[in-house]
DNA sequence: TATCTAAATAGAAATGTTTTTTATTTAAAA
DNA sequence: TTTTAAATAAAAAACATTTCTATTTAGATA
């Protein structure tokens, strides 16, 4: 049956609204990351009436629950993705295609190390983000390298 | 003659106005990032006029030449440091009180092979921020961990 | 199944950072 | 000095994101 959602929503303890699932599924069929607007258009199709500040706050709910993640991308608008991998990791995100691939290198242990070590401070979370061509960007030869 | 700025921007070829070299000297004296704005207040100091526009592209630039970096923030707003270490490396951001502080593991090399190797695709740039609170912030115990 | 309540929502409005525009000024090269 | 491209102030605009409030709804409970 692929993706529950309805039961995923119950684990997180938030109502499982139809739109609330829709988001997740659209989002878990996008291969690319999305900006809530772009978000509201496809649920546009499947809703008559759909506010953006609920798309605001049910991607936010999402990311601070961990379901979804929050692309940080340099042009400093907001982008959410559905990654399927539930290990801790970080992505590599494609600049020209926006697709999102997974880096499973962290250095987290490390970073822990220097931080508490060394700084003698407390750390509470880090990102580690890398941004490029993806494979198929650089098969189609418009970059300049 | 400490840190001649004046220089620094020949080499960036950038022209040695009074307000960009203010704004260096501002964040080289600030152990703290600071927001466009805040860099405006101690500029209103020191000149009768300064536009917000013209803090903001001041900062793009030398953000961009890389005499000064960019604080990636989970408030999503715009901060700048002035780091002395010329090395390539990492920052630890103390929510709390705005320090910044060196980090100098990055794995790099780890990601790169990852990134060319793995998933054939080409880096661009990569960004590790971690986020806590600093010694001094901790001793100060007003946070609860 | 009907009732209830906190959570979720739509719609409109506000917010506030960042960017754009344009006329003017200035750094520094010639 | 003269010249010119770069930098600037000021005002306005842009525009993504958030806040507000009345209404609706999911899902618990009777
Ligand atoms: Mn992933
Ligand atoms: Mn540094
Ligand atoms: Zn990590
Ligand atoms: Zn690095």
């Amino acid at each position: 049956m692929g993706n529950d959602f309805y039961n995923i929503l119950k684990t997180l303890k938030l109502k499982a609204t139809p739109k609330r699932i829709a988001i997740m599924e659209i989002l878990a069929d996008e291969p690319t990351y999305l900006s809530p607007d772009e978000i509201r258009s496809r649920l546009k199709g499947r809703f008559k009436n759909i506010g953006l500040p609920t798309v605001y706050r049910n991607l936010e709910e999402l990311a601070d629950s961990g379901i979804i993640i929050k692309i940080i991308h340099p042009d400093r608008k907001l982008y959410y993705f559905y990654c399927h991998n539930r290990e801790h990791h970080h992505h590599f995100v494609c600049v020209q295609c926006r697709k999102v691939e997974d880096i499973n290198f962290c250095g987290m242990e490390e970073i822990k190390n220097e931080v508490e070590k060394n700084l003698k401070a407390h750390m509470v979370s880090h990102m580690l983000q890398v941004y490029g061509f993806c494979k198929d960007c650089l098969k189609k030869q418009t970059i300049s390298l």
